[in-house]
RNA sequence: CGGGGCGUAGCGCAGUCUGGUAGCGCAUCUGCUUUGGGAGCAGAGGGUCGGCGGUUCGAAUCCGUCCGCCCCGACCA
C-alpha cells in the first residue's frame, strides 16, 4: 500500500480535536486551544505545540518578524541557556528570586534557564562594539524563555516557558534612544493591527529611570484579565492607514497615541478619566507587549562601554521591547471566537481555506474537491482538505472549531446543481455559487 | 507563597461518607444500517483507581506520607 504524500489532508494530518471540554482549562483560549488539539500540557505552564497550533504560532512570529525588520531591527539568536556569572554582573542573580530556573551544568557551573536576555546582548554588544559609530543599534531575537510563575495559569497566557520576541537598543544618548523606542512603539502598533487586533499603548512604571517611556500593549478582548479605561477615540486609530517611514521622526505618530487617555485598572486615574465624559471606555484587555526605556543601567553594571568622539568613555543607552508571541496566540482566541470555536483573523488562520468533501468515495464530490484542493494549493492559499469519512456535522463542527476562514462545502446536492457552498467562518455567511467561484474569490 | 479543591480508560464523570474483587457517557476497533450541522444497532478492546507505606480476611473506599494538577489571592511578557 503507498501512502499519499498530502499532509493538509484531515485523514492524514494529526490534528486531535476534542468533543468535550478538558477540565482543567478555564478561559476559553485554553480550552479551545486544547479542543482544537493546537497544544499539549507537558507540566504546568509548559506546553508541546502540535501541528496546528504551531502553524499560528508561526504565523504570529513571522509578522512580529516582519515589521521587527521593517524598522530596521535586525534579527539574532541567544542561547536559553545562560551562564549564572553575566547575571552576577549585572547584579539580577540575587535579584531575581526564585523565577528564575536555575541549574548546574556537569562542572558545577551554574547556569539559568533565560527569562530575558539583558545581561546576554549587552555582553554581546560590550565585547563587538567598541566606537560611537558603530552606534546606534537595534537588534531582537525570537526566543523561548522561561519564568517559573509561582502560580501559571490560563494555558498559554500565562505559561511558565513562553515564546517572546525581545528587542534591545542601544544607543549614544538619549534622544537617539527616543528614536529608538518611537520606533518600536510603531512597529507594535502595526504588528498588532496586521493581526487585526486592537491594541492601545498605555503609561507603564517606567522604574528607576522614570519619565515618559515605558508602555504597555494592551489588546481589548471581552474576556481579557484586566481592566482597562481609554479614550473612545483610540479605538479608531489605525495605524495601517499611515504610511510609516521609520527613518523619519516618528515622534508626531507616537504623540498622537500617547495624547489621550489611557490607563489599565492599576493606573487608573478617576480624576483623569472623569474629564471624558462619554469619551470613556471602559474595556478589558491583555498585555501582548511591553517596551521600556533603562538608560545605562546595563551598559555601566556590565561595563559596556564604547569610546566617544572625543576619546572618552560612552555609556549606552538602552532600552528593551517584548512581545509575548506565544501569548499573542492565547490572546488572539480570547479576542475572536464564538461558541462554536476559533475564528482566526486571516493574517494568522492556520489554513488560508478548507475544502470540505461531505461524501467521501463520491466521484464527483471527490473530483471537485482534488480539484479544487490543488488549485488552492497552487495559488499558496494553503488549504485544509477534509477528507475524513465523517458525518457532515462532525466536519462542519471541526472545521467551526479550528477556525478556518473560509469554508468550501462541496456535496452530491450542490453538485448537481453545478455548486458548492461558501462558507465565511466569522460571519456565518454562506452562499451557494460555482467551484469556479469560489476558487476565484480566495486566490483573485 | 497563603487559602481551597481535585487525581478512577484518550476526554468528561459516578462509585469513596457506610471496605467485598471497577462502572457510565463520549472517543477507539469490528460488522450492519445510515449519510448537508458532532447518527443508530450489535459486539470488542482499553484501568497497577497518582506513588509509597500502614490498618484489615479483604482497600478506589479507612489512616499516614509524598507527588501532580486546577481554582482564589499576592506577582508577572
Amino acid at each position: 500500500m503507498t501512502e499519499a504524500v498530502s499532509p493538509m489532508r484531515m485523514s492524514q494530518y494529526f490534528l486531535p480535536t476534542l468533543k468535550e471540554d478538558p477540565s482543567e482549562a478555564q478561559i476559553v483560549s485554553h480550552r479551545l486551544m486544547l479542543r482544537a488539539g493546537m497544544i499539549r500540557q507537558s507540566s504546568a505552564g509548559i506546553y508541546s505545540w502540535l501541528p496546528l497550533g504551531l502553524k499560528v504560532l508561526r504565523k504570529v512570529e513571522q509578522i512580529v518578524r516582519e515589521e521587527q525588520d521593517a524598522a530596521g531591527c535586525q534579527e539574532l539568536l541567544m542561547p536559553t541557556i545562560q551562564p549564572a556569572e553575566l547575571w552576577q554582573e549585572s547584579g539580577r542573580y540575587d535579584d531575581y528570586g526564585a523565577e528564575m530556573l536555575r541549574i548546574r551544568d556537569r562542572h558545577d557551573r551554574d547556569m539559568l534557564y533565560g527569562p530575558t536576555n539583558e545581561e546576554l546582548i549587552t555582553e554581546i554588544v560590550r565585547a563587538h562594539i567598541r566606537s560611537y559609530k558603530d552606534l546606534p543599534k537595534l537588534l531582537y531575537h525570537i526566543q523561548w524563555k522561561f519564568r517559573d510563575e509561582v502560580r501559571p495559569r490560563f494555558g498559554v497566557m500565562r505559561g511558565r516557558e513562553f515564546l517572546m520576541k525581545d528587542s534591545y537598543s542601544f544607543n549614544l544618548n538619549h534622544e537617539g534612544a527616543r528614536a529608538a523606542y518611537n520606533r518600536m512603539f510603531v512597529a507594535y502598533l502595526r504588528t498588532f493591527a496586521r493581526m487585526g487586533l486592537k491594541a492601545i499603548p498605555m503609561a507603564a512604571d517606567t522604574g528607576p529611570i522614570g519619565g515618559d517611556l515605558s508602555h504597555e500593549f494592551i489588546i481589548l478582548a471581552e474576556t481579557g484579565e484586566s481592566e482597562v479605561f481609554c479614550h473612545r477615540d483610540l479605538l479608531e486609530f489605525d495605524v495601517l492607514d499611515e504610511d510609516v517611514d521609520h527613518a523619519a521622526d516618528l515622534q508626531p505618530v507616537v504623540d498622537r497615541w500617547t495624547s489621550l487617555y489611557a490607563a489599565t485598572d492599576e493606573k487608573h486615574d478617576e480624576a483623569e478619566a472623569a474629564k471624558l465624559g462619554d469619551a470613556l471606555v471602559n474595556a478589558r484587555g491583555i498585555e501582548v507587549g511591553h517596551i521600556f526605556y533603562f538608560g545605562t543601567k546595563y551598559s555601566k553594571a556590565m561595563n559596556a562601554a564604547v569610546t566617544g568622539p572625543d576619546g572618552e568613555q560612552v555609556f549606552p543607552e538602552m532600552g528593551s521591547y517584548g512581545i509575548g508571541v506565544s501569548r499573542l496566540v492565547g490572546g488572539l482566541i480570547e479576542a475572536f471566537h464564538d461558541e462554536n470555536g476559533i475564528i482566526w483573523p486571516e493574517s494568522v488562520a492556520p489554513f488560508g481555506a478548507a475544502v470540505i468533501d461531505l461524501k467521501v468515495g463520491d466521484v464527483d464530490c471527490d473530483a471537485v474537491c482534488d480539484d479544487l484542493y490543488a488549485k488552492l494549493r497552487a495559488a499558496g492559499v494553503d488549504p485544509l482538505y477534509e477528507d475524513r469519512d465523517e458525518r457532515a456535522g462532525a466536519k462542519f463542527a471541526d472545521m467551526d472549531l479550528i477556525g478556518v476562514p473560509w469554508q468550501i462545502v462541496v456535496g452530491p446536492r450542490g453538485i448537481k446543481n453545478g455548486v458548492v457552498e461558501f462558507k465565511n467562518r466569522a460571519s456565518g455567511e454562506r452562499e451557494e455559487i460555482s467551484a469556479e467561484s469560489a476558487l476565484a474569490r480566495l486566490t483573485g
